[in-house]
DNA sequence: CACCGTCCTGTTGTATACAACGATCTGCGC
DNA sequence: GCGCAGATCGTTGTATACAACAGGACGGTG
């Protein structure tokens, strides 16, 4: 955790607060915190050898983002979304999905291309061994490189958004039974669209492919929350 | 520092710096400030009677939502888009504005349908009036009306966001000619394709509605342009 | 025993002071 | 005249100190 100080000489010339920013969303989407987890921010300043000011400015965007929620007077917590506003946002996630798709059909380069088709190779071979941590973050290139193919940066910038927002419990629902390989046929179409250039079929596959995931994790926290374990 | 007097309810929060956010977006938004404008923190601060530091954080967020843009050790300028960057956002407004009409169809209520109603009658009587500020009131209305319709509130709360983002540039072209008209009767048919539930057609129909928006700014733009006027 | 008022503590939000970085401007050398 | 180097100034980013608010606990009272 204390990896951090080695950027710069010191100083540093990078803000540090964005640093921070990014620090604390990527340990809160690595699952280092779980949801519903405290974020105090003193204890935040002493673990990164700074002041409350930086880690304050960190924590307001993350809210902003949607990441983390502040009770007033009471602290700052991991946003713990409840199952209605998860759909909400793969509902929406869907969509823009769905739009790079049918812009980086028309758009894409064929550098970006054959980069997609890396990384469904390196998928499919995380599939095979059962590496789910290893699919996990092939897949979040996949889709990565689906945004960027869009060519347009806004469409791109906001997605990412949204799929970093929804890293955490994405996560989660690939340890379900077979999702690897659904989700790799999935690409698998999404693929054929696309080099196909087949703006509709890639829309409507990847908006599907987002969909499903939606649905799949409704499934996993009804099961949860027949087991008994509160999900939220 | 002195006490607000608007403070709302008991149960009311005041959060000083997120009022000052609302604030200086509706400055921009509004006009007061241009696009390009340097938003001195100093300044801002003698202006609002605070101190920097609620002034910088809502400068942050702002820019965070790209209605500012920072220029490190440089300033604080109010966002000036390129017309590719306006291209883009108008691109994906029109789908999210189109989702938001797909979700509507189904599921708005009847309340929320009549008071689009009123609002499409409210444009209405602008349009006769050639009252275009009356007009662009009462066009936030209808615009927010659907997004609420959609009945999720992630999206609405994006949908906002992006129609805040763009109101300055919208503004503009609904001094075109005969864009009043033409975008009443988008609306009409938006309204008639609600009514029926016809999900397709009301999503078609406000993606292009959207659209159309932006290219008419895309035209305006390029006839400033060959008129020498740089457009910010 | 229950209820209510008060005090305490913990938290956030704000102000001010400070330091470092970068851009710009100026003067000197070529 | 031009280019480069150094100083100056303005800007941002960070730290610390401070105030206000709310929630909870505790004790007193009916």
């Amino acid at each position: 955790m204390g990896k951090s100080l080695l950027n710069e000489s010191p100083g540093g010339r990078i803000p540090q607060a964005q640093r921070l920013r990014d620090l604390l969303e990527d340990a809160i989407v690595e699952g280092h915190y779980a949801p519903g987890d405290r974020l105090d921010p003193e204890a935040l300043a002493r673990q990164y050898q700074c002041s409350r000011t930086p880690i304050r400015e960190a924590l307001t965007h993350l809210a902003a983002s949607g990441m983390v929620k502040v009770a007033p007077k009471r602290g700052t917590f991991v946003a713990r979304l409840s199952v209605t506003e998860l759909v909400e946002r793969f509902e929406v996630m869907a969509e823009l999905e769905g739009m790079c798709g049918r812009l980086a059909a028309r758009r894409m380069s064929d550098e970006t291309l054959s980069a997609l088709q890396q990384a469904q190779a390196a998928c499919r071979q995380c599939m095979l061994n059962g590496d789910v941590n290893g699919y996990y973050y092939e897949n979040g290139e996949f889709h990565r490189l689906i945004y960027e193919g869009s060519h347009n940066d806004f469409l791109a910038q906001e997605a990412r958004r949204l799929h970093a927002m929804l890293k955490p419990y994405r996560r989660l629902q690939l340890h379900a039974r077979h999702r690897l390989e659904s989700s790799w046929c999935e690409h698998e179409r999404i693929v054929t669209a696309l080099i196909a250039g087949d703006a509709d079929t890639a829309q409507r596959e990847l908006r599907a492919h987002v969909l499903l995931q939606g649905e799949r994790f409704n499934d996993l926290v009804a099961s949860m929350q027949r087991l008994g374990q509160t999900p939220a």
